[in-house]
DNA sequence: TTGAAAGCGATACCAA
DNA sequence: TTGGTATCGCTTTCAA
């Protein structure tokens, strides 16, 4: 293994040239600057990150719990993760997984130990107990998703209730008077808090515009397809020929499918909504208009907010709300007399 | 932040005996003992991860690299990620996450700069440019899953090729001399290996014990319903009474749907056997035999495996395959007439 | 059974 | 623009 003391030698320097050569927290002059990072390159010096984690009383790393209850999403949590890690990476940070019971224990044990800089907090539930625990730490912590009680916690999400309003607002405006929401499934309406709150921006907005609204949840603890094509059919026949979708691919394709065998188009006869999806809905069989809840935007801000309290100890805590963003793609018609 | 100077102040001992105290590498009179762990126990000391990196030359974490390909069934994944987790955590060590590009890139990284004590390489491909990493690395690492070059690396997986055997043979034994193996995505067969090894295994054996085979996939890119049907159907029609399954859920719910929708029953009329499913098959619509692929067995004989290659730096590399285990679930019926 | 002290390999302060 | 060196908090050898 090399050491920064052999880079310094070969270099012709001395030991703290070579680290401020390659921190850049000093001036070097452009030719020993050439010749500390030729000695690097020649000898494939990597510095320590047990040293520099001592000397330097930062690790770059930020752990990353994750309950990961039975009936999380296995794809949208995926995607959650992969999207926190590169936000990380793009600023220098590792991430350590912290799952199970990890997901809170481990949250004391790795910021006592000083083994990360930062926590981030995903798949937060309404109750979640790392709320308490975030509160009792020194260590900044940003939760992705809002608990119940979010008193004095960094949070970041989409703003789902706004998502709710948008929706039903395009709905309104292109003249429908009735509006079916086809949620998510009953238990995630207990054990999270999004679905509660997109439901909320829609009934909110659905009554101030005057929009009859019904709400049909998409199974008990998983998505039931015939459950799906039930409440679908049921609005269809009673009528309602406007849809705001907040649930996985499979259900938005079951509606499609139940549009279809009604004779019905989308964009045409029928308008669909798919709201706060966080997978790539143009992939559906028909375009779909999406507010879309971007994994990559939570993650990335959620690092850059854990950055700033790192480096800014002062920065209070805060909830971010990220505003929905509307894709138009056709499936939005004007109501039919 | 307390440190072990203030511990060892606390308890009337020296820096030293603490540490032996806590790490039991030396013995320590109960009594000392007990007076250290109170002084742990009231100043809530943890040792600083940095400095114990430093000094002790260990860091208690291990890389897991996923490149988290495209087609990568999401559920298995995560449940092979839990399942490391879980076992790292166990021997005491914590996950790092290298995904994506860092996946490869960050292998060099972690290993050049002694962040993990070793590392464990998940979702591998035939062509794995990890193998070749690997290889020129110092630290140990431990595939879950085998390359098709897998020359001088240690991997360890199920025993795929063991578990075509064992299906056909169930299957040949209760007198069927027909049978239909309902396979992967096309392209999984492309991109990973494990679905050619029980497709080569079940081949084998089928020519071996005079058994007729077809095989077919269940999509191109993704699980395509009506395909997976159309396969069902066409098997069944031809008097085919015996199933393979290695799929997704939703396959075998398929193929459960269409036996059941030709007034045959499963068990009876008709065998089915689950072979390397890494999802519950229990909840499946009928009980099915099932030869599962287990994430907690071979995590944890991978966890092992970096552990004592960490202990003993002589250990040579190899392949390591889990048993195949049957689990009856009584879905397969002796051939008819 | 215990203690003193020499590192581990960086960072960053104080001088020059 | 550069160098010397104290320091970070622990592990482990050597001595007692």
């Amino acid at each position: 293994m090399t050491t920064i003391h052999e880079v310094a030698e070969a270099a012709g320097v001395s030991i703290s040239t070579v680290s401020y050569a390659l921190s850049g927290k000093r001036p070097v002059s452009e030719k020993t600057r050439r010749r500390i990072e030729d000695a690097v390159q020649t000898l494939g010096y990597e510095p320590d990150a047990g040293a520099r984690m001592l000397a330097g009383r930062r690790t770059q790393i930020f752990g990353l719990t994750e309950p990961l209850r039975a009936d999380t999403h296995a794809p949208t949590h995926m995607a959650f993760v992969l999207a926190a890690a590169v936000a990380a990476r793009r600023r220098g940070y590792d991430i350590l997984l912290l799952t199970d019971e990890q997901a809170s224990e481990g949250m004391n044990r790795v910021a006592a130990s000083n083994l990360v800089d930062a926590i981030l907090v995903l798949d937060v539930a309404p109750d979640d107990e790392r709320a308490d625990i975030a509160r009792s730490l020194r260590s900044p912590t940003v939760f992705i998703g809002i608990p119940d009680d979010a008193d004095g916690l960094t949070c970041v999400d989409l703003d789902f209730e706004g998502t709710g309003h948008l929706a039903v607002d395009r709905l309104a405006d292109a003249g429908h008077t009735s509006v079916t929401l086809l949620g998510q499934t009953e238990v995630s309406y207990r054990k999270s808090n999004f679905p509660r709150r997109l439901l909320l921006g829609v009934q909110e907005r659905a009554a101030q515009r005057g929009v009859d609204l019904d709400w049909a949840t998409t199974g008990d603890t998983t998505t039931d397809a015939s459950a799906v094509r039930g409440a679908a059919e049921m609005a269809l026949s009673r009528g309602v020929r406007a849809f705001i979708v907040h649930a996985v691919g499979d259900v938005h394709e079951i509606l499609l499918e139940t549009i279809a065998a009604h004779g019905l188009t989308v964009g045409e006869d029928v308008s669909v909504i798919s709201a706060a999806a966080s997978f790539d809905t143009s992939s559906l069989a028909v375009p779909v208009d999406t507010i879309p809840l971007v994994p990559q935007k939570s993650c990335e801000l959620a690092v850059d907010l854990a950055v700033r309290h790192l480096e800014e100890p002062g920065t209070p805590a805060q909830i971010h709300l990220i505003p929905p963003e509307y894709h138009v793609a056709g499936s939005v018609a004007p109501a039919r007399e």
